[in-house]
DNA sequence: TCGAGATGTCATGAT
DNA sequence: TAATCATGACATCTC
């Protein structure tokens, strides 16, 4: 396990799409000016980022290098004044973070929502106060809050080279993002009207790629994964052993947060597999009780036609047996020399081979006998 | 628009 | 006792 790893292969800073795509919309004149009116304290924003940052406990996941790398490329600053920039355009703070909630905010971590959902909030206004000047660290560790907040920003406007696993990522291009309001046909446009508009036009394209990034749940772990800085993969926080995991959860220096979202992700992630080897089993079973029910059916058929051939050979040696007896009777003679009447005497077998004619009467009190003594004998 | 199938997640009991 | 597994039920998505 090896966070430095980790972190240098899914935490990349933004690359040439940031460099391109955020200047070009920031470089028209009258907002870079108005933000620099709202945003006096910008310039020195990125050491006090970075030094927000490492007075966290992140510094107990992270080599300093890295965090440098991080707050060089400067991506929550910008992330910052993205959200500034939408509230300097009249979203309120709630709205705003209603916006940035969105992406990730479904389930989310679900096992402790109420705690995330009040650590989001907090994050949101402690970013508000940030940019307006208030620069006070927040108590609940930046690395770990304001990094699932400050994520979920990053999925409007910043891509990372990282990031491929992510199905954000196609919804990422197609996400018109970088504040296209601000490029209306003219500010005396710009009413309350359009703000409102905007306003839900945002929401909704949000909205939307919210939906689409439920396609694969295992890529929104990821991302609450990276929101949260956690530097492993939902693979590897779901497959190591029971040692390793516990290991890494003591080792390293995790908020209560990160140590839910891991048990979270880990949960989600063997109970992922459970339910796929649960459904195979259960498709399996019907399978082989279908081909089950196929052969029974099969065995059923030859069954039925052994019966019937037996019905057949039994009838036929009724009939065999029959016409034997009624010719025995007409060759048999009495006394006198008449026919013997088969109605009044029947011919039987005893135990010893004999063969007797014998009257209807006697016969039946005969196998009366014959049962009883074989009865006895079992 | 509806329905069926696929998949992820949660709850719960068993191991 | 905690972790894991198995599975029914439900929600959501896709086709």
């Amino acid at each position: 396990l090896n966070p430095h790893q980790f972190h240098t292969n899914n935490f990349s800073p933004p690359d040439a799409i940031l460099r391109t795509d955020y200047p070009t919309q920031l470089n028209s004149k009258p907002r870079h000016l108005q933000r620099q009116e709202v945003f006096p304290q910008s310039s020195s924003d990125i050491t006090n980022l970075e030094s927000l940052i490492h007075g966290s406990n992140l510094t107990g996941l992270f080599p300093a290098a890295d965090l440098r790398n991080l707050t060089a490329h400067n991506d929550n600053f910008d992330e910052i004044k993205l959200m500034s920039l939408a509230l300097e355009e009249g979203f309120g703070p709630i709205e705003v973070s209603q916006i940035f909630e969105e992406p990730c905010s479904d389930s989310g971590l679900s096992l402790n929502s109420n705690h995330s959902t009040t650590s989001y909030s907090v994050c949101c206004e402690d970013s508000v106060g940030y940019s307006s000047g208030v620069k006070s660290a927040p108590s609940h560790g930046l690395g770990a809050v304001a990094g699932h907040c400050q994520e979920n920003i990053k999925h409007n406007h910043v891509e990372y080279p990282g990031d491929a696993e992510c199905p954000t990522e196609a919804t990422l291009q197609q996400f018109p993002h970088h504040h296209t309001y601000s490029q209306l046909p003219s500010q005396a446009a710009f009413t309350p009207e359009h703000h409102q508009q905007m306003w839900m036009k945002k929401s909704n394209e949000v909205k939307g790629w919210c939906r689409n990034s439920t396609a694969t749940n295992q890529s929104r772990d990821e991302c609450r994964a990276k929101a949260l800085r956690i530097p492993f993969s939902v693979d590897e926080i779901v497959s190591m052993s029971v040692d390793s995991f516990n290991t890494m959860l003591a080792k390293n220096q995790l908020t209560e947060t990160q140590v839910s979202l891991l048990r979270d992700i880990r949960r989600r992630g063997k109970n992922k597999v459970a339910a796929q080897k649960c459904r195979k089993r259960k498709l399996n079973a019907i399978l082989n009780l279908e081909e089950d029910v196929c052969n029974l059916q099969t065995q059923k058929e030859s069954l039925k036609k052994e019966h019937s051939q037996c019905s057949k050979s039994i009838n036929q040696i009724k009939q065999k047996l029959n016409s034997l007896y009624h010719d025995i009777f007409s060759r048999l003679r009495d006394d006198q020399g008449r026919p013997v009447n088969p109605c009044q005497y029947v011919i039987h077998c005893s135990s010893n081979g004999s063969v007797f004619i014998i009257p209807k009467h006697l016969a039946k009190s005969e196998q009366k006998q014959d049962n009883r003594k074989e009865q006895k004998q079992m």
